[in-house]
DNA sequence: GTAAGGATGCGCT
DNA sequence: GCGCATCCTTACG
């Protein structure tokens, strides 16, 4: 079923509203014949020029291009020399911003994820980002895609959380940030939700 | 269960 | 060359 998919619509919003709304809608991977998904369950903006934690505020590069271009499009990249960040593109074109999807809760094909994560199990299969893009075969060939069936990555809109259950802290590992952005309550997730990142 | 340190390659100065 | 929007292994309770 792919009738109840996220238009792309849905990511030309101000980023931290896309952020929060992401939280509770399910990710869907199809690949090697296989479908895969989970709940977002912890999300980070990272909001144009001005916030110095976000890539594209050292300008527009190579590597930042996709944040620069339309929204709901996969911005993924290589960290530490090992894992892949999957971003998603927000707002309009011109201005970079995207939503970095820190852990999901697997639904579907979990028994494909445990064989591309080695023998990690539990909660330890996808709540990091890094480990999230390895459970679902996230990597650099996604770069630049438009989210739809067409590309294998997708989203598909599941019940509006309650603003109740959302909770809001400052982003990870951007010690390099002014002291403004490091303070920025701009990471949510689900409360009380296991397959939270520590 | 927690804590510490090493791994690793790409984009950019 | 340097610095990352991290994770895993190894130790020790």
């Amino acid at each position: 079923m792919t009738n109840n998919r996220l238009s792309l619509d849905f990511f030309a919003r101000p980023t931290l509203t896309v952020a929060r709304e992401l939280l509770g809608q399910r990710l869907v991977r199809q690949v090697d014949g296989q479908r895969l998904s989970g709940v977002i369950v912890e999300t980070e903006a990272y909001i144009g020029p001005d916030d110095s934690a976000c890539h594209a505020s050292k300008g527009h590069t190579p590597r930042t291009t996709v944040m620069f271009g339309p929204p709901g499009r996969a911005y993924v990249y290589l960290i530490y020399g090992m894992y892949h960040m999957l971003n998603l593109v927000t707002e309009a074109e011109d201005f970079p911003a995207a939503v970095l999807i820190r852990a999901i809760e697997p639904l579907e094909g979990i028994e494909p994820m445990q064989a591309r994560r080695g023998r990690q199990r539990g909660i330890h299969l996808t709540n990091g980002p890094g480990k999230l893009c390895a459970a679902l075969a996230i990597n650099r060939q996604l770069n630049g895609q438009s989210l739809s069936p067409a590309t294998g990555l997708w989203l598909e809109a599941a019940p509006p959380v309650a603003p109740a259950d959302i909770a809001a802290g400052p982003r990870i590992g951007i010690d390099y940030a002014t002291p403004a952005d490091r303070a920025a309550l701009w990471r949510f997730w689900l409360r009380g939700n296991r397959f939270v990142s520590k």
